[in-house]
DNA sequence: CTGTAGTACACGTATGTACGAGTTGAGGAG
DNA sequence: CTCCTCAACTCGTACATACGTGTACTACAG
């Protein structure tokens, strides 16, 4: 029988409401490592018994805790303090074309490298006419029509990423971008193929907490937040050639760039 | 008299949670825009008389639009649509030396360029062992001392971004990094007179939701996740010579990168 | 006209009860 | 020994009720 962390009792001249003082105790139990990943939190029941309060405060207690992305409750089992999946560590360098040239394409070569198996599902590939904000990026009009490339990505069979890429309809055609398997190196190496030089990326980063698709589709824990990652393909005379539009689990990852000081 | 939103009633046949239809519905109509930025959300009481459910299921509703970050609860006013701050983008050049040379910081010349009114307050700088990470960045043994600069950033006076600087005390010592105000060009210029050359800059960016510290001292809505980027500055020889950790409000910013193809 | 007390209304906290549904393990049937 | 049933335990959903506390408007007193 894994022993219980010892809890504190409330205090009653605190004005600190009690599922609040509650949820201290648990927190603090969790940072301290008395309760380590993976270990199951006191039942509610056992939670009521212990502080002589009402099913409902405790409840709210560990609301607040999950909310933190400190617990997950499992239907049926109990409520555990989250374990944290590995981290992977996207570097700015990950699209440099000597990587490229190696022929695989980025996701696959970094996943191997760190030793866990990458894998690719959903994907689809339609033609569309872009949205506004996709229509901006590229330098398009709102009636010119482009190629989107949607799919997800997942490590050790757990998703971690979905993406979706746009590419003016007048590159893609004919090339392998319109197939599922977009060929070795990736679509960024059936753009250059074509005769377009890349230059740089430039990633726009936002966090939030995800949507309901987007809580389904990487299979989140609730109170994980996302990172939401729109990637601009140039080449070297400027032109917008790809936008990717990319959401990831942000427990997942940790972004690193580098930036030149000049 | 402010027009409610219409809201549909509940499928009895769905086995979709009560709380959940309840929670779709409001949700919907959000981002159908029916209730706009700063809308009130028809009370408890009235959606319990829309609906003839009891409060605990309408305020279970509520709860999951709050932890998607769609609404803010104001104790005895009401629900409220959460409006989004304007937003800061931070550009991948940002410390780029010719900023440095205007003489002003990053931060203070990038807000008033968008029309805001910077400040900092919570100035602290005091002399310290460093943490085993810090300690790591800075290729320092944890016997050596280190300068911990921290603030805190505000837009017209409302808090965007707590940061703390650790510089290595042999570097920092006698200059005016030691002083609330670090000069003009801030630490980056003062650690460059000091015959150190500046060369690049890496950034290591987590999303996650803030701690209960960093949810007060940014004042944060719930259902905000928060960045946590540490960035480092290297000297042209690859010497580590400052560490900044840095947690910003995730709805305030917009990290934008550029990345090489080469 | 002004200030304030009162009041209606809003969300916050807490109690108690009931039943549903998923998980697990013990114990009995085969 | 194996399989299955069932009980016990867990969290999920929903009901009803009560009182606290903050907000905002109204009506009355001055």
């Amino acid at each position: 029988m894994p022993e219980s962390p010892t809890l504190p009792d409330l205090d009653p001249i605190s004005d600190r409401a009690v599922f609040r003082q509650i949820a201290d105790h648990l927190r603090e139990a969790i940072e301290r490592g008395q309760l380590a990943e993976g270990d199951k939190v006191p039942s509610e029941a056992r939670l009521m018994q212990h502080y002589g309060v009402a099913r409902m405060t405790i409840r709210n207690a560990l609301q607040v805790l999950q909310s933190e992305g400190l617990t997950v409750a499992e239907h049926g089992r109990g409520v555990f303090v989250r374990s944290h999946p590995p981290v992977r560590r996207l570097a700015s360098d990950r699209f440099a074309r000597r990587h490229r040239e190696q022929g695989k394409a980025a996701f696959i070569a970094e996943t191997e490298g760190a030793g866990g198996k990458p894998s690719v599902d959903s994907i689809e590939i339609t033609e569309v006419k872009p949205s506004p904000d996709v229509a901006e990026r590229l330098r398009l009009s709102p009636k010119d029509r482009v190629v989107r490339r949607s799919r997800r990505y997942l490590i050790n069979g757990q998703p971690v990423e979905t993406a979706i890429s746009y590419i003016p309809a007048e590159i893609a055609k004919g090339t392998q971008i319109m197939q599922p398997d977009s060929g070795p190196g990736g679509i960024y190496a059936r753009i250059e193929e074509k005769g377009y030089r890349l230059d740089r990326f430039v990633e726009d980063i936002k966090s939030r907490m995800p949507l309901r698709d987007e809580l389904r589709a990487l299979k989140l824990a609730p109170g994980v937040p996302v990172f939401h990652l729109v990637r601009t393909a140039y080449t070297t005379d400027g032109t917008p050639v790809e936008v990717c539009d990319t959401v990831m689990s942000s427990d997942a990852y940790v972004l690193s760039y580098e930036l030149p000081a000049r």
